[in-house]
DNA sequence: TTGTAAGCGTTATCAT
DNA sequence: ATGATAACGCTTACAA
């Protein structure tokens, strides 16, 4: 088990210098064919591979990005890192992966070692909590970082936020459920105090009160279960709901099984809509109704963001809002 | 913006020389304990952020892990991603994820990246396809790797491979079901030449013959859909079939809402077992029996023996496998 | 077009 | 117990 091969390796293999070698690798055009040639074949000959650690102590950037995911088991996040993680390695960029479990301690941490291993930047799906402080890091290191989902740092100039535009969403599917004909539309699921669940309800107020409808609102746990008893509660309080948005698919999903248990047919008696659109729409029956997110166009787009800003220093414009689109099927 | 603090910074601020701050760094006992904290108040005041990358260019290890993972949409790898990253986190190792969309030539792309970023080692869930030469460059670099879940180069000294104890499982739960009264059991599910599918399904002929039955098997995509295929299949094909075990959960919640919809009773007519105890078994109505391959657990029995062949170089025994459960439940 | 030499921020080997 | 100094593998002026 030999040491790796260096440039110094290749430039002897290939009779040249290991200037040259370092020209080639950075596919400078200044370099002549022939050499060039010469050079990649000494590479191979030598099984020579490039290392970045190095490279990265003379210049800039380390092509790492570090990704931070307050709950990566959530689906709807899962589906994030993978897009974004593979967007970013077309460009040539690796991704660091930090699941923080939602817990702002830890985020605070992951994001000191991310810092030590010398990504040249940030994007955080931020975990709430300790919001004032748990950024800091990255402002002092200097780095460029981008807020997904969730606001939890307010200095947009150094933490431009993102997210997909919810509150069309809800707009949208508010709107379809009226125009289906229901009279009376709920909204059931989503944290009371959470940012998210005042854009994703945004729109729904909107179009209710337009429409002159009194709202309702059922707020609580973003979960299959909450879903359920959602279901109930509608059932007991709210007879004469006949349309339901809620905060996610999950809720959704939860809210259909128990309304059918309640003896409710969805998608006549009863209209829901969900959001985030996830594969298990597919999978009720009747299939649901969901906002998609774009969550693979939103990853693009927030990879463009971070490369743009990374290479030529422009930071992301802010309010920026990614497209929705409803996705009618069976339960509404 | 200056540049960031070096130890060089730290050791002028401090008044020492900078072998003593590298020392302090390493948490060396062999410096005193007043200098030590000199230095570390230094670090605070000047704002000091270790740099891995030029520490690695000297010293070996990166503490970084390369985690490729053929499918990270799929919530049964997302857990042990998610859970890996965890582990490996606690023990001051970052991760570097590669989601390679089941895609053999992505994954040798994505492995030469890794080993350029001077990841300390892999772990791999590969793609299946081109199992000759994917992993060729890991062992070109001669990092160590350890083969999860899926195995596609035999050359086990090299690439140790490690996976849940699934033909335990699929024992488990088939001698559930004639157990539980069951006369004719079925297997559905699992694309037919993978390891893993004659894996979970081993149990379940070893069981099935010992019991003097027939087996009957039904192979297919690993998906809800061929779940809700296999139920008409049963009905038509196989009327007498009482018990099931699914492939994965996937396959059962398919089938199981295929059957219902064909006026089957779950759990009475039809007992119904699945695989990997994702969170949808408790989402059904009845909720899904299933064998749990622990996966947090299993995460940590790979940290710890990647960890072990890095630090100690022992790489880990082969055929080792991790502990799996039968979680019953209404569908049974 | 190519070679020479000076760093980049650490760690490791000696001295002291 | 601490300090000086030489690597580590690469990039980047600058010189040839």
């Amino acid at each position: 088990m030999e040491r790796r091969p260096t440039i110094i390796d290749v430039a002897k293999a290939a009779g040249v210098s290991k200037s040259t070698v370092s020209l080639v690798l950075q596919r400078s055009p200044q370099v002549k064919e022939d050499t060039r040639i010469q050079v990649r074949e000494a590479m191979a000959r030598v099984g020579y591979v490039y290392n970045r650690s190095a490279a990265n102590l003379r210049s800039a950037s380390t092509g790492l990005i570090g990704l931070v995911i307050n709950d990566l088991r959530n689906p709807f996040f899962t589906e994030f890192a993978a897009s974004l993680q593979m967007k970013l390695a077309e460009e040539g960029y690796a991704v660091v992966l930090a699941n923080i479990n939602e817990d702002a301690e830890m985020q605070a941490k992951m994001i000191v070692a991310l810092i030590e291993h010398g990504v040249s930047g940030f994007v955080v799906s931020p975990a709430y909590g300790a919001e004032d402080n748990t950024l800091e890091a990255i402002a002092r290191a200097g780095l460029p970082a981008i807020q997904v989902f969730r606001k939890v740092d307010d200095r947009d100039d150094l933490f431009p936020f993102l997210a997909p535009d919810y509150q069309t969403g809800s707009r949208l599917a508010t709107e379809h459920l009226y125009n289906r004909g229901c009279t009376q539309v709920a909204f059931v699921g989503g944290l009371a105090d959470r940012a998210v669940t005042m854009e994703r309800m945004s729109g729904y107020l909107e179009v209710t009160s337009q429409r002159g409808h009194e709202p309702i609102v059922i707020t609580g746990a973003a979960s299959h279960e909450f879903g359920v008893r959602g279901a109930r509660d509608l059932y007991d309080n709210y007879p004469d709901v006949d349309g339901v948005l809620c905060f996610n698919d999950l809720v959704a999903l939860g809210l259909m099984a128990g309304s059918q248990k309640l003896g409710r047919s969805i998608g006549k008696d009863l209209r829901v809509v969900g959001f985030d659109n996830i594969e298990g729409c597919l999978q009720s029956e009747p299939q649901l109704t969901s906002v998609s997110c774009g969550i693979p166009g939103f990853a693009e787009e927030i990879s463009r963001r971070m490369l743009a800003w990374l290479n030529d220093g422009t930071p992301p414009e802010l309010g920026g809002r990614t497209a929705v689109e409803l996705v009618v099927r069976g339960s509404s």
